[in-house]
DNA sequence: TCCCAGCGTGAGAATGATTGTCAAAACCGA
DNA sequence: TCGGTTTTGACAATCATTCTCACGCTGGGA
């Protein structure tokens, strides 16, 4: 976490199994749980162990080029993201989730930050709300 | 979490337990997990059983005296917090805590999440780092 | 004051996500 | 193809959190 721009570790050999769990990662547009990945795989007929999903997922996140997030249980969900940064919103209820940007609240964490004296600064932004489809369908039933 | 302004369930029976717990509270500055807490408490000579460090914290919560984190690895902390809506700003090193108060951040996740159509928005924000004694303390060694 | 009904406690079991272990399988360059 | 290295996966081990449920305390009524 400390070390970001360290000496990336040696590039990860591929695999059928880190494949799989790519293209799962890609055709996925919410956040999803290990446990659930693992599920999802075994369940479209792919042979791939519970650890292996932990690892992959794991050093895609050190890579950047997954986001983690932590659900109010504590239960970590991933999802594949552009490598900038940014920020989400994510429906309570589906889990559907929209990629956001905003310069005003980078800006704001560094000057809050700076004026404690605080340094090696990092934030996390996350807004939890309900979609218009969930909204409407809760409306309807 | 949905319900927020729901019908307060009938308030908790004052016990000895209940105010260690608040007590230590009161002198931490910094967001501790539940079994440091029990430590702690056990530590200072007081009998407290570790499903009731856990009840009572999350009635807290729920009561919205008290403030949880979920650190790196998922692991909640807790804090006593003024009520009034706010953030964190966090040292990384010895967690030390300040609130920080920023209005424009507000605006700007109801905005977006305004226009993405979403509704029921709530939000997480928060800030780490290294606090300037720690710095030191680091640079000194 | 004595007794009873309920709520709060806590030791220990249960749960469940995550991580560790380690032998077998897959890779890849020579 | 061969051999050293990396990755995998079944299973065990961790560890925070929750669940269980018998027991203690409290407050109000008899
Ligand atoms: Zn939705
Ligand atoms: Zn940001
Ligand atoms: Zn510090
Ligand atoms: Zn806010």
């Amino acid at each position: 976490m400390t070390d970001r721009g360290a000496s990336a570790r040696p590039a990860r050999r591929p695999t059928r199994q880190q494949q799989a769990i790519t293209d799962l990662l890609e055709r996925s547009e919410e956040f999803v749980s290990a446990q659930t990945f693992h599920a999802r795989l075994r369940a479209a007929g792919e042979r791939v162990g519970l650890a292996t999903v932990y690892r992959t997922l794991q050093s895609m996140v050190e890579a950047g080029t997954v986001d983690v997030l932590r659900g109010d249980d504590g239960e970590a969900a991933y999802r594949a993201c552009s490598t900038d940064h940014h920020h989400h919103l994510v429906c309570r209820s589906c889990a559907k989730t929209v990629e956001v940007e905003g310069p005003a609240v980078e800006r704001w964490t560094d000057a809050v930050a700076a004026e404690h004296g605080f340094t090696q600064v990092t934030h996390t932004v996350e807004i939890f709300g309900t979609c218009a489809e969930c909204a409407a369908s809760t409306r309807t039933r």
